[in-house]
DNA sequence: ATATTTAGTCCACAACGTAGACTAATTCGG
DNA sequence: CCGAATTAGTCTACGTTGTGGACTAAATAT
């Protein structure tokens, strides 16, 4: 709902305003911030001086070089002060990252192990003393994490942080947010969302595309204009369960010919005759492919069919710019990315000028980490006058 | 792109948020917009005086009564100065309809022609005939005629008001907006989105539903959060063409078994073996239908079966919270509504809790028109402060 | 060395919302 | 029927924030 602008909200916005563009300039001088926002040179001044009293950009020695003028200092994202920690629970593996807000990584902790094997409280537990020991680490060289984001395999309550319904991990309400308890606030998202943010800050990621994360289930989180598409309910995205066939085989959701059935994880290890699905599997496909085995090409070239297919129906409802493959689609995207476009083109091409460009994802597993740690870093930069004043209570009070 | 605030954006702001709680609420005292808003009394009452003098708010002479204290004197929309104008060019029949501020429909022009039969610049003078004539009538009642939304059958450059290839009326690159001329601000936009927005502004929906207009082709608009959802070309919701059998009938699109093939009208009227598809045509199989002739009911089955399994993938990708069935879908809903629904349910209910529920649409054909004059009222309440000056600068027609 | 140019700061000021005193108009209670 | 209580709305002094232009600072061009 729309609120009431005070002068607060005012000031708070333009603070906002100006570190956004420092971040997507990399560095700017305030005069050319004057000019980039549309404020005048008296007020970017103050408002940068906040900036920098908090802790959120630095002036960089450097000047602008060569023009004639008095050169301006430039000033860019700090990565010093401020940090948010990323996790993923996912089915084989957990994975913290702690990255700062000029978006370095600073800190990786990944743990290979299989979670469906054990209690939800003791993967919990496991995750816990990861991220635990990955705050103490980043806290240790000063950063100040202001906050942490959880991706998981599965729809997700965003109010509750409660995972509502994890098919391939096999839980169900699991209030995984509560149960961290890491002294920060969390966010918990479904796995794909994070890993297209992910994709959006890390990776290839323009403003609008559509991130198709290719797990045992099949996700997608789509971008739009920089942002999430979530949905009226917060389950967009179920690219997995779109149709391919009405009359196929049946699925496990209920329904039949959904695209899992001919693309998914266990589809397609089946499909080559491989019961293996973990890391290890994905490689041995992938060698099988460059050796040229005939099952497993052909194999890809089902899943690649079935993918345009329902990337088709999907282009047609949300229209997106592009087109990302992740998860294990990665990987295997030399032998499957060209039947995706071409079934693709086939079906688009005539409705549209052309159908939208189908890429590979660069980050591999690390996306939703990032993704949940970049979720955190968004907020900071939406709304750097509430950290400054959290920043102010802990330690010395700056002048207002 | 966020911009920067100004006192003069503060300050427009507000006086939209007030413009906006009035209308929500129908009509406020002062007192109760202040805490509504959480602006001050003093805030509101300066607001509501700008508003007063640019005539978008009346004061009531109603008061709240029974209650002790001073009775406040509530305000509400005016509707007696400001109007849009919101037409509509379809294959059938053009539409005009002037709609003021309080969204009360002040006068419909509605022409009923074959539009495939005549050259594009013949069509669009008779429309614009039919506009300038509305405008007339509208000044002469004291109303002014801030802007004009138009609705056509086919995807649309917003940014230059040109269709770009509207295959149900023939039409490649016309530049309708410019070819009108009509004096007034033009907004040119696809039928289903604008359709959807009428339904949302003047019919039965919700903050978050997807709208199906079933029409010779089909299309869907998508709101999500009051908001309309046009993906990053403009061309989401092309729902005829998303996939029902991937190898069935051949589409005119190029691609096979898209859901036009299956419950489109021209597919639904030669399953019936009728062959005069329009206004006539939908009434002549209601009558069928109500005898229970025994083909008919086949082919809303079949058709109803089939939109239920797009819109199976379409509720898996944006996850709308209802489903508002438009077009000859309305007409059709006592025969097609439930097909529609259990194929639905049989597809979700296990992965959602429940699907979402499948209602139709009340306001006919006369959907798309108000979705387009809403759009331009929504601009002036949006920002009152814009139209304000163009008020008091009388000459100036004055962009954005 | 001096003129020119550009960066950044300073200061008086304007725009807008705020706080709370004040006035207005009603109901309640005796 | 009249005064107390209560609520609506206005008025005035004030605080916060951005503005505009003068001013100072630091570079290059001639």
């Amino acid at each position: 709902m729309a609120q009431a602008v005070r002068h607060d909200a005012m000031r708070a916005r333009n603070l906002s305003l100006v570190l956004r563009e420092v971040r997507t300039h990399g560095s700017l001088t305030r005069a050319s911030l004057a000019e980039v926002t549309g404020l005048t040179k008296t007020t970017v001044s103050k408002l940068v001086a906040d900036l920098l009293d908090a802790g959120l950009v630095v002036e960089t020695g450097a000047v602008r070089g060569g023009e004639r003028g008095r050169p301006g200092v430039e000033v860019r994202v700090s990565g010093d002060r401020v940090a948010a920690l990323g996790l993923e629970l996912n089915v084989d593996y957990l994975a913290v990252r702690v990255v700062d807000l000029a978006r370095r990584v600073r800190l990786r902790l990944t743990q290979t192990v299989d979670n469906r094997l054990s209690e939800p409280l003791d993967v919990i537990g496991d995750l816990r003393r990861l991220a635990l020991s990955a705050l103490a680490q980043a806290e240790g060289t000063g950063l100040r994490v202001v906050g942490a984001g959880l991706a998981v395999p599965g729809p997700v309550d965003a109010e509750s942080g409660e995972i509502h319904n994890a098919p391939n991990l096999g839980w169900r309400n699991v209030p995984v947010g509560a149960a961290l308890d890491l002294g920060v606030p969390i966010r918990v998202e479904n796995e794909a969302n994070l890993a297209a943010l992910g994709e959006l800050w890390f990776g290839v990621g323009r403003a609008d595309f559509l991130y198709v994360s290719g797990e045992i289930g099949i996700g997608a989180g789509l971008v739009v204009n920089g942002a999430l598409f979530r949905g009226a309910r917060g389950f967009a995205g179920e690219l997995g369960h779109v149709v391919v066939t009405p009359e196929g085989p049946q699925c496990r959701c209920g329904a039949r010919g959904c695209l899992e059935q001919y693309a998914g994880q266990d589809a397609f290890f089946d499909a080559v005759g491989d019961r293996s699905p973990y890391a290890p599997g994905i490689d041995a496909i992938v060698a099988r492919l460059e050796q040229g085995d005939a099952a497993t090409l052909a194999a890809c070239d089902k899943a690649g069919w079935a993918l345009g297919v329902a990337l088709s129906s999907a282009i047609n409802l949300v229209d997106p710019h592009t087109i990302v493959l992740g998860g294990i689609y990665a990987p295997l995207f030399p032998w499957i990315g060209g039947v995706v476009a071409e079934t693709m083109g086939a079906r688009l091409a005539q409705l549209r000028a052309q159908a939208p460009p189908v890429e590979v994802s660069q980050l591999g597993s690390e996306a939703a980490a990032l993704g949940a740690a970049g979720q955190v870093l968004e907020t900071v930069v939406a709304d750097p006058a509430a950290l400054s004043e959290r920043l102010t209570d802990r330690r010395d009070p700056a002048p207002r």
